[in-house]
RNA sequence: GGCCACGUGGCGGAGUGGUUACGCAGCGGAUUGCAAAUCCGUGCACGGGGGUUCGAUUCCCUCCGUGGCCUCCA
């Protein structure tokens, strides 16, 4: 089945056609690091990261560049640089700041078994890019100089707002922010601003200052990818106004019809039916869940749902995950990978259907060397059975009192002592522990095995 | 207020103009001294109303509900 991908720039699901089958090229928006990145964050990363593989899959793990961008310079992250280094001059305090915080969230992607990216431009090593994009666009009348300030003119693209399928009335309409006295159009945005001498800042021809929010993705994009490219990625909520900014950049610096072919947006993560929010106590870092789960639990649990659906993170969701894991380590871990499953590509290849892919891997469960294969395509599989298995939190259990009791209790079997037998196996319940009995097949002898309750 | 999604069985969650995905839980059976684990089997649905159609959960309209964006939040 031919790959098809639903694209927001037409709201259908299209055939994907390469630009270069060679090179297929796509983009998406990572993090903005001041801080441990939120299981909201962790979306974006996986999602993308099965469309990743996928494409390799399909077109050759040489032939694929995925570029996923570091923002390492905006308001958040120059005011906490400012509060945690003091004295230190801006550009190094916010440099400190986000190498720390993007090697505490590389560590928790990869944790969440995500590969590298080809590339993880920072968009402070891209300065040069940016202000050339912006030169174009002033050269080309799309932009403009005022107060310091270089701004996208809006009204000179006639075509704003195709991407998120918004008229400029209906902007202007809804528009509730106070518009800059320097501004010809209310809707022009920020390209170039000045920067104080606390704030991070570059020379340009502007003068020293600090790139807008959506410049660094048409700077990055354009240097790792080309003026156009395949597939530009990202969360739902980025689809206005950063997405749309960002084509309006691209395609009027370059003169060209579309920034990229296909642009996906994943749908937004609640928690326990809530909105994860600070004020209503129900906000994980990474690391945090990272602590309780093992990192392929939270990726199986975010891949259950259809990426363009909203998704509910829950404890339950997160416990039933970990059983079905358990008992496909169990089948498959250890076992060479085969083929991965044709169900498995199929359903991938429709817009990424993860749970349909999933309904195929307990389809495959009989045949391990398939099974194998197939979870390890979806980034499975990252440790042995017995590892994995290591992995159940030791319980507070006293392991010497419970072989005593099993001793005993197979005694009383043997005694065919009944009621002290199964008044054992309830003492043990109550301390959290099940059995299981088995015959062992060469002698006969009855020996049981046991386990924490979960 | 403007724009846009979504609403499926006890729970999670796909999909389809007509043949009840799948998983978890439940129930029945096998097995077990009884259990657990395992295996086999099995019931349960498409927010309300209207329309199109031979036939709609699937298309259209409307109402209700939930969520998102319009504020450099994935």
């Amino acid at each position: 089945m031919a790959l098809r991908l639903y694209n927001t720039l037409t709201r259908g699901k299209d055939d994907f056609v390469p630009i270069d089958t060679d090179n297929v090229r796509m983009y998406v928006c990572g993090p903005t690091v001041y801080d441990f990145a939120h299981i909201g964050n962790a979306r974006p990363v996986i999602v993308f990261d099965v469309l990743y593989r996928l494409l390799r899959h399909l077109y050759g793990e040489t032939h694929v560049t995925y570029v996923r961008n570091i923002t390492d310079v905006d308001d958040k992250i120059n005011a906490r640089a400012a509060r945690d280094y003091p004295g230190v001059p801006p550009v190094e305090a916010i440099r400190d700041l986000t190498e720390k915080t993007y090697a505490q969230f590389e560590q928790d992607v990869t944790e969440l078994g995500c590969l590298k990216p080809t590339v993880t431009p920072r968009a402070t090593e891209h300065v040069a890019e940016m202000i050339a994009i912006i030169e174009r666009l002033i050269a080309g009348g799309f932009a403009y100089v005022a107060d310091g300030h270089a701004l996208f003119h809006v009204p000179a693209m006639p075509d704003y707002g195709t991407l998120a399928r918004r008229s400029l009335d209906d902007m202007m309409a809804g528009a509730r922010v106070e518009v800059a006295p320097y501004k010809r159009d209310p809707m022009d945005f920020v390209l170039w601003k000045p920067s104080s001498n606390d704030e991070p800042g570059w020379e340009s021809p502007w003068g020293r200052g600090r790139p807008g929010w959506h410049i660094e993705c048409s700077a990055m994009s354009w240097k790792h990818l080309g003026e156009t490219f395949d597939i530009h990625g990202g969360g739902i909520d980025l689809v206005f106004p950063h997405h749309e900014n960002e084509v309006a950049q691209s395609r009027c610096a370059f003169h060209k019809d579309v920034m990229a072919n296909v642009f996906m947006h994943n749908g937004f993560l609640q928690v326990e039916g809530e909105k994860m929010s600070k004020s209503l106590g129900n906000f994980f870092t990474i690391r945090e869940l990272l602590n309780d789960w093992p990192g392929e639990v939270l990726r199986f649990n975010m891949l259950k749902t259809h990426y363009r659906q909203p998704i509910d993170f829950t404890v339950k969701g997160l416990e039933e995950g970990w059983k079905t894991l358990d008992e496909w380590y169990a089948i498959a871990a250890d076992v060479a990978a085969g083929r991965p499953s044709d169900g498995l590509i199929d359903a991938l290849s429709d817009d990424l259907n993860t749970p349909k892919a999933i309904a195929e891997l307990h389809a495959v469960k009989g045949d391990a060397a398939t099974l194998s294969a197939s979870l390890r395509l979806l980034g499975f599989f990252g440790d042995s059975a017995v590892t994995w298995a290591a992995r159940r939190p030791a319980a507070d259990i006293d392991e010497v009192k419970v072989k005593a009791l099993i001793a005993a209790r197979i005694e009383a079997r043997k005694a065919k002592n009944f009621a002290e037998s199964d008044r054992i196996r309830d003492e043990l319940v109550a301390m959290g522990v099940v059995l299981m009995d088995a015959k062992n097949k060469d002698t006969g002898e009855i020996e049981t095995a046991w386990d924490v309750k979960r």
